[in-house]
RNA sequence: GGGCCCAUAGCUUAGCAUGGUUGGAGCACCCGGCUGAUAACCGGGAGGUCACCGGUCCGAAUCCGGUUGGGCCCA
C-alpha cells in the first residue's frame, strides 16, 4: 500500500483513471469477465444528435451508467449498446441555416444529394462530439459500437417493422386534417408539437339566417383566417340557445347565441338593451341555413352543394364556450373534418403547403399567408357588417418543435399507424410493465395512451428513414421490407445509399398491371426510428441470433417527457410487431431545472455546461450530486453549489483514505493477510460498531438501489462516510495506529478502518467510479478495477444494535461534555475527573458501559459512575427549607428555633426520616415531631459539577482539577506545542527530533510524570530541561499563564536511515543502528571506514563493507585515514545509483521558516560545531521586532493567519502594502475579512521603504483607447489595470470620476494618483466610504446620485465578483441594467472591471450581453 | 381547461404510507474551539405562520377537501 501525499484533485485524478481504463483496456475486460453472466439486455434511448450535451443529458446517462455498474457487480452480462438518434427536421434546420438556405424549394434546387450529405455530416460530426463528452463523464457504454438509425441495416428493421403492421391492417394511407407547418412544409405528429402563449384576434362572427330578417347565428373564433374556408355551423345539441334582441346605439339585431352566456356577451360586447324573444334547444336549430358572409370573395361559396352547406348541424364536441355555435371548417380542423365526414361535406381547404391561399379561396385572398390575413379576412368581415364584436385574446398555441412557428391544420394525405385500434393491447402490454416510481406508468403512461389517436408517421421531408412504399397509378402498393427485397428493384446499385434522393429512384414492376412503381416520398417520423431500437439495434430480422439471445429488454431510463415520445413509441411498435412491451421495466427521471425551477434555455443563457464543471470540480462531484441531490424521478433545480458540497463529501472520503495509507503504509498493514474471523477477540467495542455500520450500509445501500432510490443510497453513504467514519472511528482509533511495532489492538483497528474504507469504496463505485478506482487500487489492489469486484452481501453476524444503540448515546453524551467543556473554558487537552451517568433504564447504562473506554478516551475523562438504577445521585446535595406555615401551626413559638436546627441538620438523615412518615428533634427537653407536610427537599449539584441532560438519562460532570490532572494536562498541552513546531518545520512524521525546554520549576515537576510520555509522543530522542534552549527552531510560548521556551532540532535520522536502506542488505532496523551510533550525518557516513562501521552492534562486517563500497565505487580498499568528518572537498559526487533510489540524496528539507524568533541570545558561531543548527545568524544590535510579531498583533487577526500571510511570503510590510485582497485571500486560511483587515492594517503604517508604487506596472494597453460617452464597458482582464487606466483617461479628460473598488482605498488613490476622486470601498468591514457587499441599494444609490448630478462622469465598477458572490447574480445584474441606463441618459461612462476565471460562463454571456462593448484586457 | 407530480429555514432537503413531547440535517452566515487527515474537522448561535384556506380529530407538516404557485404531459 502506497502512502497518499497528495490532496483531492478530481480533474487530474479523473484524467489518470481514464487514460488507466483506456491503456488497461478496462472495461473490455471486466465485459469479458461477465460472459458468462446471466444476460442483462439494457438499452439506451438515443440521444438526438445536435448540438452539445446538456446537464439533463449528462444526467440521464449518469443515471444509466450507475445502475449499468451496479449490476455488472452483481454478476451480470450487460448489454450496453448506446445509440443516437440521427435522422430528422432537427438537423434539417440546421443545415438549411448552416447553407443559407429558407424553403425546401431552395433545397430541392441545390440538389437533395448535397443537402442529404451535410445532414449526415453534421449528424456524425455531433455523435463524435457528445460521445467524447458522454466518455468524460465517465460513462462505460459500448462507445465502439453505437446503434446508428441511419445505418442501413437499422433503416431495414424499421422497413420490416412497418411491414409487420401493414401486414395487420394497423398502416393506411388517409385525406386527414392535420398540424402542419408552413415553414418546415410538412405534417407533424402530436409530439412534435410545443405549446405556448401566443395572442390572436378573438371574433364574434354574424352568419345571416336565410329566410328571416335581421336574425344572425353567432360564431366565434381564433382562426379568422379559417372563415373563407367555413362550409358549416355546429351547436351542442342538448344546450339552450336564446333568440334575443340586442340594441347597441342605433343597431338593433337578433342573434342566436348560448343562453348561458348572455350575460357575459353584453359585458364583453358592450350591449345596451338585450331582450330574449325565444329559447330552443341546440337539436332544435339543426337544418338552420345561413348565408356565408364572404360569398362574393369566395365564389367556392357561392357554387358549394350538399344539403349540409351552410346549415346548422349539431354535434357533442361543441363546448359551452362563448357563443356555444362553433363555425365548421372541414379542411382546417380535426373536429370539423369529422363532422363534415359525417354529412357529406367536402373538406374544402384552400391552403397550400406553404400556409398561402390557393386559387381556390378566390382571386382575392389567392397567394396570401393564411395568418397574415387575419387582418385582411377581418376587414373584409366588417366591411360587409358580419363583424359583432372583436378583440384579442392570450391563449396557448401550437408550435412546430423545430422551427418554432405557429402551426396550422390543413388537410393532407398521410400514412398513419392506426393505434386507435390497438389501444387494448398498448393497455395491457404497459400493465406488464414495471414502473419507477409506480405512477409514472400506471398513471402517466395510461393516460397518454387512453388519449392516443392515430399516429401520422409520413413526412414530406427529406432526411429520414424512406417510406418504403411503392405505388403504382392502378392503385396497389409494395411495402419493401428488408435490403435483400430492395435489390429487386429496377434501378439498385449495390452499397447504394438507401436515403432520398437516390432511393428514390427505384422502382418496381407492378405485379397487378405491369406498369411502374414508383416510391411515395415521404420519410417517416423520426419517433418511429427511436421506437424500433430495441431490435433495430441488431439489424433484426435480417440477423436473429443477437436478438433471440437478448430480447426483450430489461430496463431503460428516461425523462418524463418521454411519455409521449420514446416510452410510447417503443410500446407501441413493440405491441405491433412483437404483441408485447419491448421493455420490461422503466426508471422515469426527471429534468435538470436552472435553481429558479424553470427549464434549462441555451438561447436565454441559463443552460449549465456539464463538461465546463468536469473541468473544475470533476465528474465524479457531478455525478454525485445529481444522484443524492434528488429521487430520481423529480426534478432537479440544478444548484452549482450542491456540486461543490459533493466535492467536498468525496475531499473528506480522500481524506479519511489518506489518513489510514499514512498509518497502514508505515506498518506495511497487508489486509489480506488478516482476516476477521481471527482477530475477532481483538477488537474493541467500538470496532465492533464499526462493522456493524459497515454491514448496515451494505444493506442499505442494496436495497435503495434495488428500488432505484439511488438518492437513498447516495446519503446512506455520505452520512457514512461524513458521520461514522471521518468524524467517529477515525477519531477513536487515531492514537492506536500511533503506537510502534507489532500489535494485535493496533492490527485491529488497521483492518477494520480498511474493511469499513473498502466498503465504502466499492458500494460507492457505481456512482463516483474514479476516485473509487484510485483508492480501491492502493487499497485492495485485486482485482484489477474495482468494478469487478462482487457487490457485496451484508453479513447478519456483524450487526450488533447494541452496541450501535450505545454508540448514539456515546457521541450524544460526548457533544454534551464538549459543550460543557467549551462553556467552563477547559479545552479538551486537560483531563476530566470523572462523568456520573444517571440512566433510565439498566439497557442504556449497558450499552454505554460496553463502550467505556473509548467513551472515556475520547472525552479524556479520567472515570465513568453510574448511578444505580432507581437512585438519586448519591453526591447531590439535599437541602431542607421548612415550611413555616405548617410548623408554625403546630408549633408556634418554637417554629423558628425549629426552622433553624433543620437547616443545620444533615438533611439526608432528616429525609430518610421523613421518607419513614416522620423525623424528631429535640427542642428544651421536647421531642418534636416532624412531619412530611412541614418540609420539602432541595437537591443541587455538589459545587464544581455540571449537570445535563441526555435523550435517556443525566449526566454529572466533575470538574475538579488536581495537581495531577494538571500535570496532565500541562503535559498533552506541550506535546501540542511540539507537535506544532515539527509540523512548522515541516519534518516527516517519522523523524526524530531534540527538544529542549526553558520553563519554571512548577513545570519542570510536571514534567517528571509526564516526560517520558511527551518524548515518546513527540518523537524525540533527547528531551531535556535546560536554563538556556538552543535549537533548529525556538519558540516562546504561553500556556495557561505559564511561559514556556521550547526549542526542537531534527535529527535527521529518518533521512540518513532512508539513504542506508538504499543499499543492499540494510535493514531499516540496521539502519537505524548505524544512525544511532554516532552516523548522524551524511557526510560522516560517508567517510565512516567499514572497521568503524563494523563496531555499530548488529553491524557485520559484510554489512560494513556493503556500506562503504556504496560510496565508494571503484575503490579496491577504504582510505587509510578517514577524511575530516565535515570537510566539504570530500564530499563525493552523487553516485548514479543514489540518484535513482527514491530521493534520499536529494536537496535536504528546505530550511524551517521561523515563524518565530525567540528572544534567546544570539549563539555564537563557534559554539555550533554541526551543520544541523540553523537558527538565522541574528545581526542587529537593537533586534527589531520580527514581522512575524508584527503581523500578529494587527487587529483581527489569528495567530494561524499570521502564521499562513508570513508563510505565503509576505514577510515584509511593503510586501503587505503591494498585496491586494484578491491576492491574500489566495492564502490558506485567509478569510475575505482577515484580508481586507490585514491591508488596511499595513496601509495606514508609514511607508518604510522607498518606492512609491508603481506606475509601470501597468501593462498591456487596451485595444479601445477611447471611451465615449453614454456608452457602458465590460474590462474582462485578471487584473483590473487596464480598467483603471481607461478610467484615469477620462479623469484627464476632465469627466468627474466615481470609483467602486474591492481593494484598499488609500492605495487605489496612490497607485493610480486619483486626487479628489471619490473612492467607495467594498467591504465588509464598516468605515467611512465603505458599502457591505451585499448593501447593493446603498451602492445603487450613490451611483445613482453621482450620475445624476449636472454633466455625469466615468465609474469605475471594480469588484463585481465580490458583489456576484455576495448577492443574487440576477439583483447584480438588473444593477448593471439600471446603472447603463442611466448611463446612457446621463452622457457618462460606466467601466466594469472582471476577473473572467472567477464567473461562471453563462454569468459572463449575460453581462457581456448588457454592456454595449467588452474589452479584453 | 384536464391528467400526473411537487411546495418544510436564505438555498438543498429529512420527517408524511401507520397523526402524539420543544420539526431534524447539510450549505451559507455569526461566535468559539481543534491542529500529525488540516484547503480537513468540532461545538455553539441566529434563522421555520411546515405555500394558503377550510375540514376530520382531544391533537395535523403528516389524513380529507379546496386555493395559489412551479414542473412535465395533454386539450
Amino acid at each position: 500500500m502506497r502512502q497518499v501525499d497528495e490532496n483531492y484533485s478530481p480533474v487530474q485524478l479523473e484524467k489518470d483513471v481514464r487514460a488507466q481504463w483506456d491503456k488497461a483496456r478496462t472495461y473490455e475486460k471486466v465485459k469479458k469477465a461477465l460472459e458468462s453472466g446471466k444476460r442483462y439486455y439494457f438499452v439506451d434511448g438515443p440521444p438526438y444528435t445536435t448540438g452539445s450535451i446538456h446537464v439533463g443529458t449528462a444526467w440521464n446517462k449518469i443515471l444509466k451508467d450507475t445502475i449499468v455498474r451496479y449490476r455488472r457487480m452483481q454478476g451480470l452480462q450487460v448489454r450496453d449498446q448506446p445509440g443516437f438518434d440521427m435522422h430528422g427536421l432537427p438537423i434539417e434546420v440546421r443545415v438549411e441555416q448552416s447553407m443559407g438556405i429558407k424553403s425546401k424549394k431552395e433545397i430541392e434546387a441545390q440538389g437533395i444529394d448535397k443537402f442529404i450529405s451535410t445532414c449526415r455530416d453534421y449528424a456524425i460530426r455531433f455523435k463524435a462530439k457528445m460521445t467524447e463528452e458522454f466518455k468524460m463523464l465517465g460513462v462505460w457504454l459500448d462507445w465502439d459500437k453505437p446503434y446508428l438509425t441511419v445505418d442501413p441495416t437499422y433503416i431495414a428493421s424499421v422497413w420490416w417493422t412497418l411491414k409487420q403492421a401493414y401486414d395487420k391492417q394497423l398502416l393506411t394511407m388517409d385525406f386527414r386534417v392535420l398540424p402542419w407547418c408552413p415553414r418546415c412544409e410538412t405534417a407533424l405528429a402530436e409530439a412534435e408539437i410545443e405549446y405556448w402563449d401566443e395572442t390572436d384576434p378573438s371574433i364574434y362572427v354574424k352568419f345571416p339566417v336565410e329566410g328571416e330578417v335581421n336574425t344572425y347565428l353567432l360564431i366565434w373564433t381564433t382562426t379568422p383566417w379559417t372563415i373563407p374556408g367555413n362550409l358549416a355551423a355546429a351547436v351542442h345539441p342538448d344546450f339552450v340557445y336564446a333568440f334575443v334582441r340586442v340594441k347597441r346605439g342605433m343597431l338593433e339585431e337578433t342573434l342566436i347565441v348560448l343562453e348561458e352566456k348572455l350575460e357575459d356577451l353584453k359585458k364583453i360586447a358592450g350591449i345596451e338593451e338585450m331582450t330574449v324573444l325565444d329559447r330552443t334547444k341546440g337539436s332544435d336549430l339543426v337544418g338552420v341555413v345561413y348565408k356565408h358572409p364572404l360569398t362574393d370573395l369566395v365564389p367556392y361559396q357561392g357554387q358549394v352543394k350538399g344539403d349540409a352547406a351552410h346549415v346548422v348541424l349539431a354535434s357533442t364536441t361543441v363546448t359551452n364556450e362563448s357563443t356555444g355555435i362553433v363555425h365548421i371548417a372541414p379542411g382546417h380542423g380535426p373536429e370539423d373534418f369529422d363532422l363534415g365526414k359525417e354529412y357529406g361535406l367536402e373538406p374544402f381547404s384552400p391552403v397550400d403547403e406553404t400556409g398561402s391561399y390557393t386559387e381556390d379561396a378566390g382571386k382575392h385572398y389567392a397567394g396570401k399567408n393564411v395568418r397574415d390575413s387575419n387582418t385582411q379576412v377581418i376587414s373584409d368581415l366588417v366591411e360587409r357588417g358580419a363583424m359583432f364584436h372583436q378583440a384579442n385574446i392570450t391563449h396557448r398555441y401550437g408550435h412546430c418543435w423545430r422551427c418554432h412557428q405557429p402551426i396550422i391544420y390543413r388537410i393532407t394525405d398521410q400514412w398513419f399507424l392506426k393505434v386507435s385500434d390497438i389501444k387494448e393491447q398498448l393497455n395491457a402490454a404497459n400493465a406488464q410493465v414495471k414502473w419507477y416510481p409506480e405512477w409514472a406508468g400506471a398513471s402517466r403512461e395510461r393516460d397518454w395512451i387512453a388519449n392516443a389517436r392515430d399516429w401520422c408517421i409520413s413526412r414530406q421531408r427529406y432526411w429520414g428513414t424512406p417510406l418504403p412504399i411503392w405505388n403504382c397509378e392502378c392503385g396497389s402498393f409494395r411495402l419493401v421490407s428488408s435490403l435483400e427485397e430492395l435489390r429487386s428493384a429496377k434501378g439498385y446499385v449495390e452499397g447504394m445509399d438507401v436515403h432520398r434522393p437516390w432511393i428514390d429512384k427505384l422502382t418496381f414492376t407492378c405485379e397487378k398491371c405491369g406498369k411502374t412503381m414508383t416510391r411515395v416520398p415521404d420519410v417517416l417520423d423520426v419517433w418511429f426510428d427511436a421506437g424500433v431500437c430495441s431490435w433495430a439495434a441488431f439489424g433484426y430480422p435480417a440477423s436473429k441470433e443477437e436478438f433471440e439471445k437478448w430480447w426483450p429488454c430489461q430496463w431503460i431510463t428516461e425523462a418524463h417527457d418521454q411519455t409521449r415520445g420514446w416510452f410510447y413509441s417503443q410500446l407501441v411498435t413493440g405491441v405491433v410487431a412483437m404483441g408485447r412491451s419491448p421493455y420490461n421495466s422503466v426508471l422515469m427521471h426527471g429534468w435538470a431545472l436552472t435553481s429558479q425551477g424553470a427549464p434549462m434555455s441555451k438561447s436565454e443563457g441559463t443552460a449549465i455546461d456539464p463538461i465546463h464543471i468536469v473541468n473544475t470540480l470533476g465528474a465524479d462531484s457531478l455525478r454525485l450530486y445529481l444522484l443524492k441531490s434528488n429521487a430520481p424521478w423529480e426534478d432537479i433545480p440544478f444548484q452549482p453549489e450542491g456540486v461543490k458540497a459533493a466535492n467536498r463529501t468525496l475531499n473528506i472520503l480522500w481524506n479519511v483514505y489518506k489518513f489510514a495509507t499514512l498509518y497502514m503504509s508505515i506498518d506495511k498493514f497487508d489486509p489480506a493477510t488478516v482476516r476477521l474471523e481471527h482477530i475477532a477477540e481483538s477488537l474493541r467495542p467500538e470496532d465492533r460498531w464499526m462493522l456493524s455500520r459497515t454491514e448496515t450500509l451494505k444493506k442499505e445501500v442494496s436495497e435503495a438501489i434495488e428500488s432505484y432510490e439511488l438518492h437513498k443510497a447516495a446519503r446512506a453513504i455520505e452520512g457514512f462516510v461524513n458521520e461514522d467514519l471521518s468524524r467517529w472511528y477515525v477519531k477513536l482509533v487515531r492514537d492506536r495506529l500511533w503506537k510502534e511495532g507489532e500489535d494485535r489492538d493496533k492490527t485491529a483497528a488497521f483492518k477494520v478502518l480498511h474493511e469499513a474504507l473498502s466498503t465504502a469504496v466499492i458500494v460507492l463505485a457505481p456512482m463516483t467510479p474514479h476516485i473509487t478506482e484510485t483508492m480501491h487500487a492502493n487499497l485492495n489492489g485485486k482485482p484489477e478495477s474495482v468494478h469487478m469486484v462482487m457487490w457485496p452481501s451484508f453479513d447478519p453476524r456483524w450487526i450488533d444494535t447494541k452496541v450501535e444503540e450505545g454508540m448514539l448515546m456515546v457521541r450524544e453524551i460526548s457533544e454534551l461534555i464538549a459543550r460543557i467543556r467549551q462553556d467552563s473554558n477547559i479545552n479538551l487537552r486537560w483531563p476530566l475527573k470523572r462523568i456520573v451517568i444517571k440512566a433510565q433504564t439498566q439497557e442504556v447504562a449497558d450499552s454505554i458501559a460496553i463502550l467505556k473506554d473509548a467513551f472515556l478516551s475520547q472525552n479524556n475523562i479520567k472515570e465513568l459512575q453510574f448511578v444505580p438504577m432507581g437512585e438519586e445521585w448519591e453526591e447531590m446535595i439535599l437541602g431542607v427549607v421548612p415550611n413555616p406555615n405548617a410548623i408554625g401551626k403546630v408549633y408556634r413559638q418554637w417554629s423558628s428555633k425549629i426552622a433553624v436546627m433543620l437547616k443545620n441538620r444533615p438533611a439526608r438523615i432528616i429525609k430518610a426520616g421523613i421518607d419513614k412518615g416522620e423525623y424528631s428533634l429535640g427542642i428544651e427537653g421536647q421531642l418534636v415531631k416532624i412531619l412530611p407536610n412541614m418540609v420539602s427537599f432541595t437537591s443541587t449539584l455538589p459545587p464544581e459539577v455540571m449537570g445535563a441532560q441526555f435523550a435517556k438519562g443525566e449526566v454529572y460532570i466533575d470538574l475538579e482539577q488536581t495537581p495531577a490532572l494538571e500535570a496532565e494536562g500541562f503535559s498533552r498541552e506541550m506535546i501540542r506545542r511540539v507537535q506544532q513546531m515539527r509540523k512548522d518545520m515541516k519534518l516527516n512524521v517519522e523523524e526524530f527530533v531534540r527538544v529542549e525546554i526553558q520553563c519554571s520549576k512548577r513545570v519542570e515537576g510536571f514534567l517528571e510524570t509526564w516526560k517520558d510520555k511527551v518524548a515518546r509522543e513527540t518523537r524525540a530522542r533527547v528531551f531535556e530541561v535546560v536554563d538556556s534552549v538552543k535549537g533548529d527552531y525556538i519558540v516562546e510560548w504561553n500556556v495557561d499563564t505559564e511561559a514556556l521556551v521550547i526549542g526542537v532540532s531534527s535529527m535527521k535520522v529518518k533521512q540518513n536511515v532512508d539513504m542506508l536502506t538504499c543499499i543492499q542488505g540494510m535493514t531499516p532496523e540496521k539502519a537505524l543502528k548505524i544512525v544511532e551510533a554516532g552516523f548522524s550525518t551524511p557526510d560522516m557516513i560517508r567517510n565512516a571506514t567499514p572497521e568503524d562501521l563494523s563496531l555499530v552492534d548488529g553491524i557485520s562486517k559484510l554489512d560494513a563493507k556493503r556500506v562503504h563500497d556504496h560510496f565508494h565505487p571503484g575503490e579496491q580498499a577504504p582510505p587509510a585515514a578517514p577524511a575530516p568528518a565535515s570537510s566539504p572537498q570530500t564530499q563525493p559526487a552523487p553516485q548514479p545509483e543514489l540518484q535513482q533510489g527514491p530521493a534520499p540524496m536529494q536537496a535536504p528539507p528546505p530550511p524551517p521558516t521561523p515563524p518565530v524568533q525567540a528572544p534567546v541570545p544570539a549563539p555564537s558561531p563557534a559554539q555550533e560545531p554541526t551543520p544541523v543548527q540553523q537558527t538565522p545568524a541574528p545581526a542587529p544590535l537593537q533586534p527589531q521586532e520580527p514581522f512575524i510579531e508584527t503581523l500578529r498583533r494587527a487587529e483581527g487577526i489569528t495567530p494561524e493567519v499570521a502564521n499562513a500571510v508570513y508563510e505565503a511570503g509576505y514577510t515584509t510590510p511593503q510586501s503587505l502594502k503591494n498585496a491586494t485582497v484578491p491576492d491574500l485571500v489566495k492564502v490558506r486560511g485567509v478569510s475575505d475579512r482577515s484580508a481586507t483587515l490585514l491591508i488596511e492594517h499595513f496601509m495606514s503604517e508609514p511607508a518604510v521603504a522607498a518606492g512609491r508604487p508603481v506606475k509601470a506596472e501597468i501593462r498591456s494597453a487596451p485595444q479601445v483607447q477611447e471611451l465615449e460617452k453614454s456608452f457602458s464597458y465590460l474590462v474582462e482582464e485578471d487584473k483590473p489595470e487596464a480598467s483603471y487606466q481607461l478610467f484615469m483617461n477620462s479623469l484627464k479628460k476632465g469627466m468627474r470620476g466615481y470609483c467602486v473598488t474591492r481593494n484598499y482605498p488609500a492605495k487605489i488613490r496612490t497607485k493610480f494618483d486619483l486626487g479628489e476622486t471619490p473612492v467607495v470601498w467594498l467591504s465588509n468591514v464598516g468605515r467611512e466610504n465603505t458599502i457591505r457587499p451585499k448593501d447593493l441599494e446603498k451602492l445603487s444609490l450613490s451611483l445613482e446620485q453621482f450620475l445624476s448630478k449636472s454633466g455625469g462622469g466615468v465609474v469605475l465598477l471594480d469588484g463585481l465578483e465580490y458583489l456576484i458572490t455576495n448577492n443574487n447574480f440576477i439583483t447584480v445584474l438588473r444593477l448593471i441594467q439600471s446603472l447603463r441606463d442611466q448611463v446612457a441618459i446621463n452622457q457618462s461612462i460606466l467601466l466594469m472591471a472582471v476577473n473572467r476565471s472567477t464567473l461562471e460562463s453563462h454569468q459572463l454571456n449575460l453581462l457581456e450581453r448588457e454592456v454595449d462593448y467588452t474589452i479584453t484586457g
